[in-house]
DNA sequence: GGGGGTACGAGGTTTACCTCA
DNA sequence: CTTGAGGTAAACCTCGTACCC
């Protein structure tokens, strides 16, 4: 195997690593499969104008009279909210529309900062951690569990579309070296040429090179 | 072993809210 | 200043799965 040839290997191989990049849960899914049930704290007190009173959460779980549950909603709740609704989410009645209308509150940097930061942590919640977030940023469980579903897609997206592009860009690769008179455009990160010496190199720090710069594989 | 109930996440949809021309 | 289009993301839905009783 001579240098190129080294080089082309060597660059698929970083290619096949990188689409090994996973999209499962992390193991704090599974760890929280494990005692899904451990703390039941997932009953929501009644809403008020100035939002929930999350500290009621934490404080009387078992008390009675919630019609809200987090996490899964209960049919009851869902019966409530859907008004005879049906297919295609939930429509409501003019009557209760005043008062479940379903209003959007943009969280605040401060409260995306701090669910970013938890997420990083750990893509998946248990109970305990979505109250005691909840608590945190003065938000309702729900609220907190539903942004790290919505978290959770957006990442999935963006790995999809990763690794997407690194397909293509390992089937270009593939046929290139089955190919050898054909000419590549410079995948600029991983392969340049010093225009002087026409050597390869995988600088990442290199100039940009003119778009008549190839490499010949 | 299997049915019912509960809880969760994935994936998809709806829609309030925001930005910008 | 107003308005409509398009984008973003919060909220919601259905479905599959796991677990417990």
């Amino acid at each position: 195997m001579d240098g190129e040839d080294l080089q082309l290997s060597l660059s698929l191989q970083t290619i096949e690593t990188d689409l090994q990049i996973s999209t499962q849960p992390s193991t704090s899914d599974v760890e929280m499969r494990m005692n899904p049930r451990a703390i039941d704290m997932n009953r929501i007190p009644t809403p008020t104008p100035s939002g929930f009173d999350v500290e009621d959460v934490v404080s009387s779980p078992n008390s009675s009279g919630g019609a809200f549950v987090a996490g899964k909603r209960t049919s009851a709740e869902r019966e409530e909210n859907e008004g005879g609704g049906g297919g295609g989410g939930g429509r409501m009645s003019d009557e209760e529309e005043g008062e479940t209308t379903r209003k959007k509150l943009r969280l605040s940097k401060e409260q995306s900062a701090i669910l970013e930061e938890s997420f990083k942590e750990h893509n998946t919640l248990n109970p305990k951690q979505k109250i005691a977030l909840a608590k945190q940023l003065n938000l309702r469980p729900r609220q907190v569990e539903v942004w790290f579903q919505n978290r959770r897609a957006r990442c999935c997206e963006n790995l999809t579309e990763e690794n997407r592009r690194l397909q293509r860009e390992l089937l270009e690769l593939r046929a290139l070296k089955r190919s050898p008179h054909f000419y590549m455009p410079v995948p600029a990160t991983t392969l340049t040429m010093c225009p002087s010496c026409e050597r390869v190199e995988t600088s990442e720090n290199q100039t940009p090179i003119p778009s008549r710069q190839q490499i010949r594989l």
